[in-house]
RNA sequence: GCGGAUAUAGCUCAGUUGGUUAGAGCGUCGGGUUGUGGUUCCGAAGGUCGAGGGUUCAAUUCCCUUUAUUCGCC
């Protein structure tokens, strides 16, 4: 059994765009995708089956969070993610790599995409996270204890939890960080820890060749730099990966350009994965620029604290019109919430605070994401991509 | 009937010996959220300080009257 197969079916005249199926040992994904994100093995306030519900074609966890608890040789005794979490489709793991970012410098605005914030880092005695060339310190979030990540460790704590797909461990450096200090990124850690990740990568998948093979992506990074973009997928590109994250700090204004900086370099027969991504104009910049898979935790962690996306362009629920509002709060959609839902009930869940408008928020705006890049993938498939772009897009921001 | 207490934002309450545009929590309204540090962050609106009169340069604050609510006693 291969660990991963990567088909192309479909690809997208003068663009970089395809469709294809990534298939791991749980099953298939039609591509381009988009992958909800359950960092504890769990997407919150969504039960598996409600998860498959919104059409997942597989969810990506944690390491960092997965390692500190319940840890991953539990899981590994567990029989692996899949039997932990009940869900039988295919799953990922993150390297930690992005904790080694938010825990660290700790911007508020984690990606800040725009690169212009008022933001401020994390005064010294805040950070939770110190990096030298060799790993990161991690004082633990949940109870203060002090832990050290390598490469080695995030692959072995990943090769524990059993994800089908997994991710080397890189440093995600944001927008501030000069030009030197990006280049000595790639060149001391990304660069030499995705060789290192690689290695132990492969020694993992031979010592335990009891479990399903697991496969591993090598994450580009080089911030907004057209040269280090190029220079880090020409790198990574030349190893032995399975398929290619898409990382770091993307600006918001070029984010098309930029991951045609790397998809131009990056081998084409290979799946690349956006990380982070799920805005519906990105999506539709990185998906034409050669993006195949997008992971996300905006669709759940908006539509817990209210906001839910419409083809109009996401509003709050909790805004007094829809407190009597009797209609689905979505009328073309598909979902469960919206098909069984008014929007005053939404309303009034999130005015009281009850559980439940988690549940049925975050079922509506996962549905809307995964939808929205079926469609594009269907769009690609049909050669309609042009024009389902330039009238969704319209409808989107119409409001803005 | 007598005695006491209380009246300040929609609600519950602060307001320091009288001193610039009277505050908080909750609620209301609007916005934010991009490889998650589980119920979050930001902003806004809203008050003739029960009413009337008086003292004072100045009253939510002191005095008088009155109204309402509430407690206790006949």
């Amino acid at each position: 059994m291969k660990a991963l197969e990567f088909e192309i079916h479909h690809r997208l005249d003068g663009a970089l765009a395809r469709t294809g199926t990534i298939t791991t040992p749980h099953g298939t994904i039609e591509t381009p995708a988009f992958i909800p994100v359950g960092t504890k093995a769990t997407l919150k306030a969504l039960t598996p089956e409600q998860l498959e519900g919104v059409g997942a074609q597989a969810v990506l966890a944690n390491a960092y969070h997965l390692y500190l608890r319940p840890g991953h040789e539990l899981i590994d005794r567990a029989g692996g993610l899949n039997a932990f979490m009940n869900w039988k489709k295919p799953t990922f793991t993150d390297s930690g790599g992005f904790q080694v970012m938010s825990l660290g410098v700790g911007f508020k605005k984690v990606i800040d995409m725009d690169g212009q914030t008022d933001e401020k880092p994390l005064a010294k005695k805040d950070k939770l996270a110190w990096i030298d060339n060799n790993g990161v310190r991690f004082k633990s979030h949940l109870d203060g204890s002090y832990h050290y990540f390598t490469p080695e460790l995030s692959m072995q704590i990943q090769h524990g939890i059993g994800a089908d797909i997994t991710f080397a461990f890189d440093e995600l450096t944001t927008l501030h960080h000069d030009y030197d200090y990006q280049v000595e990124s790639l060149d001391e850690r990304t660069h030499p820890w995705a060789v290192r990740s690689l290695v132990e990568h492969q020694r993992l998948n031979e010592e335990r060749s009891h479990r399903p093979p697991q496969a591993l992506f090598g994450v580009v990074q080089g911030a907004d730099h057209e040269d280090l973009r190029r220079k880090c997928s020409q790198f990574l590109g030349a190893m032995d990966f399975d398929g290619y994250g898409l990382g770091g700090a993307l600006r918001k204004e070029n984010i098309g350009e930029i991951v045609r900086w790397m998809n131009e370099e990056l081998p084409e027969d290979k799946p690349r994965h956006m990380l982070g991504i799920s805005e519906p104009d990105d999506i539709f910049e990185c998906i034409e620029n050669g993006a195949d898979t997008f992971d996300c935790v905006s669709p759940a962690r908006v539509g817990r604290n209210g906001a839910l996306y419409t083809r109009f362009g996401r509003v709050n629920i909790t805004r007094a019109q829809y407190k009597d509002d009797f209609t689905p709060f979505d009328s073309e959609c598909d979902c469960y919430s919206c098909q069984s839902y008014t929007s005053a009930y939404l309303h009034h869940l999130f005015k009281s605070d009850e559980l439940l408008a988690n549940t049925l928020a975050t079922i509506h705006n996962e549905r809307f994401i995964v939808k929205l890049v079926d469609d594009i993938r269907a769009s690609i498939a049909d050669g309609s991509f042009y024009d389902f772009k330039q009238s969704f897009l319209a409808d989107y921001y119409s409001k803005k």
